[in-house]
DNA sequence: GGTCTGACTAAAT
DNA sequence: GATTTAGCCAGAC
């Protein structure tokens, strides 16, 4: 690991690693990196991220899509759920406790 | 180099 | 139980 020059780098591997169908939050990535309480870096972060890195899969702590509309569309990260096969309603993520993916404990 | 802000979270009211 | 306040860190101006 750390092959990282930034902390958004950080993330967006973090992000990467997420497996389809699963979902995280933007503060369990933080605390996984060891940012702690800065979640909004994370969300930040994400924000920024390029290409290839399934920012979609990263929601809040409710399973909102919170930043659903940094996408080119607002339905682009909910159909991309979707097509994942993570149910979406409302821009909320249906059982968000089964598709939440923890990384300290998963990736741990 | 100080200030502001941000796809957040949890505790307090 | 819903709304508000405070805390956190890193980048942009």
């Amino acid at each position: 690991m750390m092959a990282s020059s930034s902390f958004f780098e950080d993330v967006y591997e973090v992000a990467k690693l997420i497996p389809k169908g699963r979902a995280t939050s933007y503060g369990a990535i933080a605390r996984y990196l060891g940012t702690g309480l800065s979640a909004r870096m994370v969300g930040w972060a994400m924000h920024a991220a390029p290409a290839g890195v399934p920012a979609h899969r990263v929601l809040n702590s409710q399973g909102m899509l919170s930043g659903k509309h940094a996408f080119k569309t607002a339905k682009t990260m909910e159909n991309r759920l979707k097509k994942e096969g993570v149910k979406v309603e409302n821009d909320k993520v249906i059982h968000w406790k089964k598709v939440f993916w923890d990384p300290t404990t998963e990736l741990l």
